[in-house]
DNA sequence: CACCAGGGTGGTT
DNA sequence: AACCACCATGGT
């Protein structure tokens, strides 16, 4: 499975998507933590809600009360849970001077930088990456997992799918896109239907798109 | 009414 | 290492 004709054809078939429009970093990271397991709609209330108060830097949201943070930021579901993560994450980057702190920082080292973080796991760390810091980094979620299951007919580990997908395409955009294009078929595309995620690949689903014999080619 | 959404953690087997 | 309950709101 070649993540660049992946890359490719689900372009031809959805268009850039434009993903994760935020006004700085910082956004992009809170919001990676609200979104956890929610409809974006819903995790961009409470974003809406941070900015709105002006509460979108580390110190900012450091000052806040866990109380107010809980409030603000209900309408993205298990906020208590996300309050103690957005603090986690926040604290953690006072803790090396800000945002350029982070940025200072090599991609690897920034990744486990971002996943020491207690409520920031490999998904929330590789979309800060990506989305946030623009750095080489795909995220797996889980319908790269179920795409790849569908497309080859095997399991195989994060790691190695992110690795691919990375040695393969190597800048954030191309790599931020992918996600975005994944996440796109996904969810619009024959959701629980075994036999079609992997249809922009067979070309059967594509109306004349797709030529039917631009399949596997293994990386 | 059930089920899902741009997950992660902690506990159990 | 593989499961599993839990978190909790808003939309369909």
């Amino acid at each position: 499975m070649n993540p660049r004709l992946l890359h490719d054809l689900l372009l031809a078939r959805y268009g850039p998507q434009a993903w994760w429009p935020a006004e700085d970093a910082f956004e992009v990271m809170a919001g990676a933590v609200l979104v956890q397991n929610t409809a974006w709609d819903n995790a961009a209330r409470a974003v809406a809600a941070l900015r709105a108060g002006e509460h979108l830097t580390p110190d900012r949201l450091v000052a806040l009360s866990l109380g107010q943070l809980q409030r603000l930021i209900r309408p993205s579901g298990t906020y208590r849970v996300k309050a103690r993560r957005l603090k986690n994450l926040a604290l953690a980057l006072v803790g090396i001077g800000g945002i350029a702190g982070l940025e200072g920082m090599s991609t690897t080292t920034a990744r486990r930088f971002l996943l020491a973080v207690d409520g920031v796991g490999a998904e929330t760390a590789d979309a800060i990456l990506v989305y946030a810091l623009h750095r080489p980094a795909f995220v797996v979620d889980a319908y790269a997992r179920r795409l790849w299951r569908r497309l080859t007919g095997s399991e195989a580990a994060d790691g190695l799918l992110r690795e691919g997908a990375e040695n393969t395409l190597r800048t954030s955009a191309a790599l931020g896109e992918l996600h975005a294009l994944i996440v796109a078929h996904g969810k619009q595309h024959c959701g629980r239907q075994p036999r079609c995620a992997g249809c922009v690949l067979r070309g059967d689903c594509v109306r004349g798109q797709v030529s039917a014999d631009s399949r596997y080619s293994d990386r």
